[in-house]
DNA sequence: CTTCGATATGTTATAACATAACAAGCCGAA
DNA sequence: TTCGGCTTGTTATGTTATAACATATCGAAG
């Protein structure tokens, strides 16, 4: 699900906190209530949030009010594979590919609507060719392409 | 130059500081000496420096010592091409591909020694065809990989 | 030469993002 | 039942970034 396409909704939140669930229970992940909700609250959008917007939601849902639990229940999640950062945001967004094997992920975000979705890197291609050539291993990437989504660029185009 | 390599850096400061030079005398553009001296300090290495950190050396030298001036004169180096901003460490790099006419560029960033060096964006790539199949597009790209740079990988490599 | 507008520099103050360090609760295994 | 590990919560602070306003510089229009 990429978020771009008009897509049921529920069906995409349900599907990734089952897959979330089962993944933890697997591997003994503590899939506690703020990890769940703070997973919830990031499935509700295509779009990244805040740290801070998170925990805005969480304090009012009776979880702690401080960063560090929206930090440390964000954590989780990326260093899970159920949601990732977006460098350029400061912010977070739900994985899209609940349950992939994990995969190196870019990200397309819409400037006008917010919305992320999610590809696969560039693992391969120039950047790899040129890391290779310079004897530079590659460990990680971030790979984030900003521009205007389909539905954004409206009629004119 | 790429940074990793070996090299002359007094030419490779000289250089980039006359393409700065030339470039905004060209455009109109004002170089002037707190803009001058932070792309100098940019250019003492091939790594990233936190805006603050650049700030309190300007702070030492008599220019201003509150954030906005570093902010400024970075948001000027960046605007222009002569500097970039690295999101993965809210960081700067001097461009290290002075003049050439640009370009999207992608980085490496060593995590043992910190350096930073720069190659030409996959425009095209998988990104670009996952993004052109959804009809998205790309304005600008953020593409930052994180590994080892040859020198410190070690003998053991 | 002076006054105006554009640009740049500097400041104060505050916003936004993030983590270290410690205390308390929960729960399963010894 | 108590010990150890993990999770949650807190206080306090650190780090990164910008809005808003004041001052200065300088060339062009008057």
């Amino acid at each position: 699900m990429d978020g771009f396409k008009e897509h049921d909704h529920l069906s995409c939140v349900s599907t990734a906190l089952a897959a979330a669930d089962e993944t933890c229970r697997q591997n003994g992940w503590q899939f506690t209530p703020v990890r769940r909700r703070v997973l919830e609250i990031l499935l509700e959008h295509h779009t990244a949030l805040g740290a801070y917007e998170v925990l805005e939601r969480l304090g009012a849902e009776g979880f702690g009010t401080k960063p560090p639990v929206a930090y440390r229940a964000l954590a989780f999640l990326t260093d899970h594979g159920f949601a990732h950062r977006i460098e350029r945001l400061n912010a977070f967004v739900a994985c899209a590919q609940p349950g992939s094997g994990h995969h190196a992920p870019a990200f397309m975000i819409c400037r006008s609507c917010g919305t992320v979705g999610e590809a696969q890197s560039p693992a391969s291609g120039p950047l790899g060719q040129t890391a290779e050539a310079a004897g530079f291993v590659i460990e990680q990437a971030v790979v984030e392409a900003e521009g205007l989504c389909a539905t954004c660029q409206g009629p004119s185009v």
